[in-house]
DNA sequence: TGGATTAAATTTACTCCGTATCCTTACATC
DNA sequence: GATGTAAGGATACGGAGTAAATTTAATCCA
């Protein structure tokens, strides 16, 4: 009623860019931040036009979920880990041209990155499947699961073999990121490094080992754990009957 | 004012009353039910009143992963695997009896059994550390820490190998209960099957082994996959220089 | 015994959140 | 140009978390 009404007033919202303000806003200020005001207000919108685009704030975290996602394929496409042409397949572009294992380590790692470049999504994307079903699940998400069951049926495992891997590969990763992520720190500005862990608070009496090692919590390797984690996983999975068409090299 | 005065109107609330009701509340009607009025409604008092008990909402959520802890103890403290005598530990009632594998094993069991028994836990547990810093966990938890640490040193561990077997552990139990408690089904109610998985909503050209498969995803054997998993990526830790002697039988 | 102290719980009230409902505007179409 | 429709705005309501001040009841000490 008072604004200039600028070139566009009609046609500025979209879904795509709902969710990229909806990421920006949770990458910079936490997911507490992201309240569907506030996100208006970074849209430059009245919180009620959200709704044209995701019907309900649980649907909006859904969509972070799908951007998630979305990221993660696009990054399986661009970033090949070896030299092959494009493909067919809307994840991953060396399809079926890496062995299996190889190609469950991509993705594990391009997840990884996904997950460290938004430092707070890793609840939700570890959490929100818990709440929605399968079908329901946002289509990058289902798509990237569609390339890894077409990887392993592939290789020629079996459907329950294919599913048992399945599952243990994302129980890896997830469970993996999640410990890695977790907060160790008490008080970041603190110089001190007893305080900063908050170490006084550990008795030594009761807590004598945890004591001792908290100071070592982060000195590791996240991406050599995660890759090593992996392996030994997937070593001891029943090789596929008629396997190493595409994978020489089985164990 | 009105109130009868019952016997005691004050001394009514305690910290682990509070932290009961809101976990049978979750229990019953699911994390969302859980808000600082509905609880006290449960408990029968004015919802300030639970504040002098937990210091917040967020604070509340912590007393959930506390009491979650303080069940997965208890078990570990009652339920023993083994026949062997009562123990200083304050966790694991067989403590330097069992092979550092086997209590391993054993703690993965009991740490699944209490999410089971939970059905909305799981979120809080998975996601909270990514909050709270090492030292201001709820002691349960650090005691379960302490004590795993404490089994590892005593296997003969160095310190990083310990802290490596620590977060595989966590991970892949964490990752395991995300994984097997992810929602499947979408309708519930729903007679047939094609539906009650939602599967028209997954059209077969995008996703065809996706659609091939989802109604296998339910059958599987939780504990095996979990104790499976678990051992594989134990059977791969450098074994300790001077084990074997409460583990004769390493690998 | 009886007032003072203190702990426990209530009262009141404020801000912020999600969202239902209704309304306005601008564009596309004939 | 009338009309239908889609995008966004305005208004409003109930419920959430919680700060602050207050009442109530037990405890302690004279």
């Amino acid at each position: 009623m008072d604004e200039p009404d600028t070139p566009e007033r009609r046609g500025r919202l979209s879904r795509p860019r709902v969710l990229a303000a909806a990421v920006a806003l949770v990458d910079r200020e936490g997911l507490t931040a992201l309240t569907m005001r506030r996100l208006a207000t970074d849209l430059g919108v009245e919180p009620m036009a959200i709704y044209r685009y995701t019907s309900s704030k649980e649907a909006l975290l859904d969509g972070l979920v799908e951007a998630f996602f979305s990221e993660v394929n696009d990054r399986l496409r661009t970033t090949a880990d070896t030299d092959a042409g494009p493909s067919r397949d809307p994840v991953g572009a060396p399809v079926g041209i890496l062995p299996w294992r190889a190609e469950l380590r991509r993705i594990a790692r391009a997840f990884a990155a996904v997950v460290h470049a938004h430092r707070e999504i890793l609840p939700v994307v570890a959490t929100r499947p818990l709440a929605v079903p399968v079908a329901r699940r946002p289509a990058p998400a289902l798509q990237l699961t569609e390339h890894i069951l077409a990887v392993l049926g592939r290789a020629g495992f079996d459907d329950a073999t294919a599913l048992t891997i399945y599952r243990a590969f994302v129980a890896w990763n997830l469970g993996r990121l999640l410990v890695d992520k977790r907060q160790v720190v008490d008080d970041p500005d603190e110089p001190d490094l007893l305080l900063r862990l908050g170490l006084h608070r550990l008795p030594a009496a009761e807590y004598p080992r945890l004591r001792a090692l908290v100071p070592k919590f982060a000195e590791y390797d996240e991406e050599q754990e995660l890759i090593a984690g992996l392996d030994s996983l997937l070593n001891r999975m029943p090789e596929p009957p008629l396997d190493s068409f595409y994978d020489g090299s089985a164990r």
